[in-house]
DNA sequence: GATGAATGAGCATTCATTCAT
DNA sequence: AATGAATGAATGCTCATTCAT
């Protein structure tokens, strides 16, 4: 009803952005309409189009921009550490802190690369791969030095990937864990996982 | 004219569970048409529904199909056994060799669970529950007997839960790592991280 | 309002094609909508498409069609006759007959070729040109006996076919002039251009 | 920010005509988009309208300038010529000359009329009328002299301008034939079948 | 004279579903 | 149990046009 007139460019894309990643979040790539996105924005649909080329484009730069500010804000974190299980320490405390944040986009970029045309898809999977390699790299200096000890690197990378991302599916802000909590547990899970049973090996 | 040869009588309805099975897996539940299913079936969409009633049907059969078959199996797989960390063990290698078998119902019954009518998915969900309250109740068994310690007994489930589900997402028959690799490596860290460091406890 | 229920098939084919071609003729391919299609024929946009793969093929199939039909009669309107003399009048006969009472399929095979994607261009242009190549040998026929003397071949053949089509634009059914009257006029001034002027030749 | 390049001041309309004649003639009116001619002229869609007023009045300007300039064009180059058969030539040379040289304009000029709101088509086609009279005065100046014996001047008349204008469909610029052999070329078609075959009525 | 953001209507096409046969 | 033709709503996207800046 209320039109709005003139010029309100950059808002408008914030505010797609913002809409399309709740609403892709909520109900999916496929499921969301653009007349949705339009209606959330308060814009008519193909006003979209002074702001995204297509839908595919949005969801991509949707998971590009969320895949390149996580691994400048992890390189970040873990730049002070130095020893393999102080690293690992970093890496949950950041991983965690950083997903249960940004649930949103840490979802979508999970469950919609298949969402993704094949040149996108190369390009977020290869982001992704170098988020894995980091916390492979952290496992493999551990095992060098003893102080960690994996059986199988890649492995479980992607086993302790998996577990510290699921914070995303359960996770509710106010809830009766806060993240602090949930940084020490899931720290406590993955340096136990990370070093041997001393008794199991004592006896081997 | 006549009879247009494909598939019929009761084939036809594995036909549809099992291609719709396969597309929801790899498209999701909003992307598949039925006309996909149908082409895929070998008939035409109009006779799909001599066997489904809705396209909200055919997912909802698919996912509580799954978690019945799924709690029915994981209750025989415990049965013999009664030591908390026996349990665990045995919860293990049950759901690692469960999921890696049924990859496309387990990931859909995660995916797929936002597509679903809410009463449909009120009785999803309560299944499901059923499932995980297995494995706190192991826990919450060790935590007891003290053969097993952890910090806090649902999100140690969910986190666990959530590595071990984490497998299909990588895993590919034939790949470097067997069945019986994996079940090996799954239990070490789930049992690993299911029992506090030694040192740190006797240091406390 | 008055629903139509129950199959209809060959019937809404037939009036598909029949509407299309009117449509076509009267406000170009990229000027018909498909809802205005579908309303002429008394059905919704979408039914459209139990019958025609897309609005392309549409074009496609009409300018298919006609060509192939206007082929076959060209060759059995030709087939009696021997001289090129009778050939030519009796090609002027088949060609202004068979325009006037075809003048839309005519028409748009001249003004939608453009609208064609490259493949079906190629198909329905190489048609065409079998047709212009009919004319040509009978021209060269002419040529060869000295029954009929033109400058240039194709390009006298291109002429005549411009003159002999151009009936199409201003012929109305019912008009002053019959089409045997027509047959009559055009017949003349093609026989007056192939045959050279005795006074200018005898003068040479 | 501040202005961007781009065409700008007087030149811009000359640009927009420009454009505009060569996107409809090789798409059609309908199928032309302001869009891609701003884009073509360089500048943004909602520009043009400083120059137009909208897209109809494009193509009517675009019509009414051709036809007024080639009935100007006309009138001069008839001048000269008192006797039908020299004037008859003079009408051909022109006609020709002229429409290979602005093949787009007279195509659209045709092809385009049905695209015309019904005011402006009254304006072009009362034009185009003008044009045809002109012919078939000479024809009738012809019939009366007895230098040139036509069976019905309106069809005739029709039926050579169709032959007339046809060069512009197959005629490319660097082609075997030059625009003088064209000249000679239809020159010699029209003029035959303006005269009777002497042997024809010496026979009768 | 140009821009960029907006509108509202319209586009070709696809969808889940129905139903007479 | 299957077909094929239909529906009506929805899809992503494009259109000519407007207008504050």
């Amino acid at each position: 009803m209320s039109r709005t007139i003139g010029s309100n460019g950059p808002k408008t894309m914030e505010a797609i952005y913002a809409a399309g990643l709740g609403l892709i979040y909520r109900h999916g790539y496929a499921a969301m309409s653009l007349r949705q996105l339009a209606s959330e924005v308060g814009i008519q649909p193909g006003s979209l189009y002074n702001h995204i080329r297509t839908k595919q484009d949005l969801l991509f730069s949707l998971l590009q921009t969320h895949m390149e500010t996580l691994l400048h804000a992890l390189n970040e974190a873990l730049e002070p550490h130095t020893t393999p299980e102080e690293q690992l320490r970093a890496f949950v405390a950041f991983h965690v802190n950083y997903h249960i944040t940004r649930r949103a986009e840490v979802f979508i970029c999970y469950s919609e690369l298949r969402s993704l045309e094949p040149a996108n898809y190369e390009i977020i999977v290869s982001l992704r791969r170098a988020y894995e390699r980091r916390l492979m790299m952290i496992l493999a200096g551990g095992n060098a030095e003893g102080a960690v000890t994996v059986p199988d690197i890649p492995a479980t990378a992607y086993a302790l990937l998996a577990m510290l991302t699921g914070v995303c599916t359960w996770y509710k802000p106010g809830g009766r864990l806060s993240p602090e909590d949930l940084v020490a547990l899931y720290t406590e899970l993955t340096v136990r996982a990370a070093k041997p049973l001393p008794s199991l090996h004592t006896q081997t």
